[in-house]
DNA sequence: GTCTATAAAGTGATAGAC
DNA sequence: GTCTATCACTTTATAGAC
């Protein structure tokens, strides 16, 4: 192995954790699993990080960039509200049935945080991300539709997360997808029933 | 210890395993805390059930029961459709916040299913029967306030549980239970905007 | 039938040779 | 700076004394 600065380990120690997770869940990435995916010796890993919780850290907020950054590029403009709620639902299920290995490390980190201590801090992070997210999202599809949320955006957002996580969490146990389709025609029906035409004077 | 049939030990394991969950989560779950818990010796452990997941897939039958009896008790018809769902959500929430670590533990434990091979057929079990509770809460609400669904009550029930199971990740990653009441508000309408009054001549 | 004692395999973390 | 070898500990599971 080249010689390389703690830094760059640090990176691809946080990349591979995250792959061993995915794959085989958070109880499953071991400091020997991480570093065998990262191809180093063992003692690499703690000559990069002080301990395993630190990196599960790092692998947190590593995620949580990832998925900001992919959900944004998600909005196709429909031509209504409605569509491009529903189409949003659709681009975010088809990459949750592609790789429902990430979903899950998402919810297995998520608990793992609230079970840590010293990660406590970090579900209320995650959580306020999602909602940042979820509101540039409503907001880019409500001015494109030409129309205005009838409630507090924070509130839309709120519900919009809260069907996300369930949908996920529905079908990682069923794998029904026929069933998943009719709850994000549901979904996006209840949630563009919120929003209001906007008058053209206030557009 | 006095002499105890097989049956009750393992009863008295899976008890014990539950408590030990609920307060510490599913990875402490050791067969040594369970034993502690209980109060047995560790070899009684293994005497009563031939191994962790053995005991663990007992556990989430257990739960299963718990929650079935506990949800449909909640029910309080209120005088219409919207307001029987906000305070089934409310006493649903209640239960959440007095007691957040069992439904960390039901996520948790589906979790650890869906990771685990020999217990892969449990989540779909578990969601299926939320779906039975669900569709009979629904059921019995519309009966008592005059209305019927204008959507398959499947699919209101998917939603129902996809909006109780997001309601409840959020809160446990943030604790904001005014945030919750907000949601919960919009979750009930959004639910009561999906009931249509039934004729006096088909009721 | 019950439990002490221990095996066998895994874990996070480090010392010390190169 | 790098990595082999190992420590100290925890885990599930069982053998064998009573």
């Amino acid at each position: 192995m080249a010689r390389l600065s703690s830094a760059q380990r640090r990176t691809e120690l946080v990349q591979a954790a995250l792959r061993v997770i995915d794959r085989k869940g958070v109880h499953a990435a071991t400091t020997r699993a991480i570093v065998a995916e990262a191809g180093m010796p063992l003692a690499s890993f703690h000559y990069a990080v002080s301990s395993r919780d630190e990196l599960i850290r790092d692998v947190i907020a590593a995620v949580l960039d990832n998925e900001r950054t992919a959900t944004l590029g998600s909005l196709r403009p429909g031509s209504d509200i409605r569509s491009t709620l529903r189409s949003g639902f659709q681009a975010y299920f088809d990459l949750l049935v592609s790789a429902p290995g990430h979903e899950q490390a998402l919810f297995e980190l998520l608990h793992y945080s609230l079970r840590t201590e010293e990660l406590a801090d970090l579900p209320g992070a995650q959580y306020a991300g999602y909602r940042a997210t979820a509101s540039e999202l409503l907001h880019a599809a409500a001015d494109h539709a030409g129309v205005h949320w009838a409630v507090p955006i924070d509130d839309v957002s709120r519900l919009l997360i809260a069907l996300t996580d369930g949908l996920t969490l529905g079908w990682l146990a069923d794998r029904d997808s026929e069933a998943a389709a009719r709850t994000m025609d549901l979904a996006a029906d209840v949630i563009a029933a919120l929003a209001r035409s906007t008058p053209p004077e206030l557009a």
